[in-house]
DNA sequence: AACCGTAACAACCGCCGCCCA
DNA sequence: TTGGGCGGCGGTTGTTACGGT
């Protein structure tokens, strides 16, 4: 508000850059570097803004940019990074919520940390692929390009498979909410390892330590959902009386992926949430739980922990269906002694004094087997888009399609929608050596 | 050959967070 | 502590290229 212009604008010159405009750019650069981008025009003797120097330079003249199509392989890692990641137009706060967890996160990453594991790449270049080619491409699959869910989940109706897959969509936002995290958290880690020790001394965190810095990567343990780590006996972190605090014990980040997975516009704070997290009274008596991984927030409302107040009400909003893209625990609460909560899929409750770890979750969420949840998880996504009962769905998806690439029958929007997830969880859990390039 | 619609891409715009005086 | 400067980001727009009729 009452911001300046980055520069005078009166005189500039706008729109296409000629050739000796990019000449002297990059000669200026070459020699002198960029330094102060706002000083740069007049010294470099361009009738530019020093915006447009720095994007012209950033997206275009720099040495370093690889220009040209796309391969197959960088496809499918703006898709699957997107999946994961999003970008920050998708304002609705990702939520992650597995039974007896709430994540909130303040906002998503976006191009540019996508941009980050296309190393070659521009955001804005990646952007723009994104919104001529792939998004497209997603749409004709039948696959929303803002969820990269197959958009016939909300014909689901209200029986097992719809609990099955609502499961599953848990476990995905909750593998989403892992890797944001685990992104912020290597971020921090190498702004900051220092001051990571009190804090860590104090958490039971996986996290590189002090002696062991993120430029020497520790060799961590296969990377594998988080949620089968939980099962498998990570989260040992006792829940504090009335409070939470063991949040941050789920997430296990090994030296490698702190090495590997860095986003440059994680502002992070991870740690500090982690620590933040405690239960949140509404109206005294009756008590949301919320944990909240809180990044650099574009709106104040939306970061820090919320107040009871808008707790209750974000609450509120989630519980709706147009608003959230999944199930919701309307009812969770923290009472003194337990601390219960409600969805379409279960009811749970877990005594607050006990310690709340893998067990108590594999004891009391056992519907999901961690054995085969990647397979069920997919073959759900399968079954789903491909139930007889989703026919109309599907082909009305398909018929709208038109011209829709021959993905117009069932079972091939089956087959990618399987090929689709199953090549999310393998970039997860079986990172390839060209994967390894992006986490 | 001209026109039109669409795709692709470069560049701009406005907002935001960080830094520093 | 605060306010302005700066750089970065995502979203949007404008322009050009291309293919079909």
């Amino acid at each position: 508000m009452g911001r300046s212009p980055c520069c005078d604008k009166v005189g500039l010159k706008k729109g296409p850059w000629t050739p000796e405009e990019d000449q002297k750019l990059l000669a200026y650069i070459e020699e002198h570097g960029h330094g102060s981008w706002r000083a740069l025009p007049a010294k470099a003797g361009l009738q530019r803004c020093g915006k447009s120097c720095r994007l012209r330079w950033t997206n275009y003249l720099r040495p370093d940019i690889k220009r040209g199509k796309f391969t197959l392989q960088e496809e499918q890692t703006i898709i699957q990074l997107h999946a994961l990641l999003g970008n920050r137009s998708a304002q609705i706060p990702l939520h992650v919520d597995i039974p007896g967890l709430v994540f909130f996160f303040s906002e998503s990453e976006g191009w540019s940390a996508i941009a980050t594991h296309l190393p070659k790449r521009t955001d804005n270049e990646i952007k723009n692929y994104w919104n001529t080619h792939l998004k497209k491409r997603l749409v004709k699959m039948g696959i929303d390009p803002v969820t990269h869910k197959p958009k016939n989940d909300a014909l689901l109706s209200n029986d097992g498979q719809s609990k099955n897959a609502a499961n599953l969509s848990h476990m995905a936002q909750w593998e989403s909410a892992r890797l944001e995290a685990e992104a912020r958290l290597a971020r921090q880690s190498k702004l900051r390892s220092n001051s990571f020790q009190n804090s860590l001394a104090s958490q039971e965190f996986t996290a590189p330590s002090p002696s062991s810095p993120l430029s020497k990567p520790v060799v961590g343990p296969a990377r594998c959902l988080n949620v089968l780590k939980a099962w498998n006996g990570v989260w040992t972190k006792p829940m504090n009386e009335g409070s939470v605090t063991s949040v941050g014990a789920g997430i296990s980040v090994t030296g490698a992926v702190a090495r590997d997975l860095e986003s440059p516009t994680s502002t992070l704070g991870y740690f500090e949430n982690a620590q933040h997290i405690s239960s949140s009274g509404i109206g005294g008596s009756s008590n949301t739980v919320l944990y909240e991984f809180v990044g650099n927030s574009s709106g104040s409302s939306e970061g820090g922990i919320m107040n009871n107040e808008e707790s209750e009400e974000d609450w509120k909003e989630f519980g709706n269906s147009s608003t959230g893209h999944l199930p919701q625990y309307n009812k969770d609460v923290i009472n003194e002694n337990s601390i219960s909560f409600t969805s379409g899929l279960q009811d749970l409750t877990l005594p607050m004094d006990t310690i709340w770890t893998a067990e108590s979750l594999r004891s009391n969420t056992e519907q999901i087997s961690p054995a085969n949840f990647v397979e069920t998880f997919t073959d759900l996504l399968l079954s789903n888009s491909g139930d007889g009962d989703l026919s109309e769905g599907g082909g009305t998806e398909s018929d709208n399609g038109g011209e829709g690439s021959g993905s117009g029958n069932a079972s091939e929007n089956c087959e990618d929608n399987k090929n689709y997830w199953n090549s999310i969880f393998n970039l997860v859990n079986n990172p390839s050596p060209s994967d390894s390039a992006m986490f």
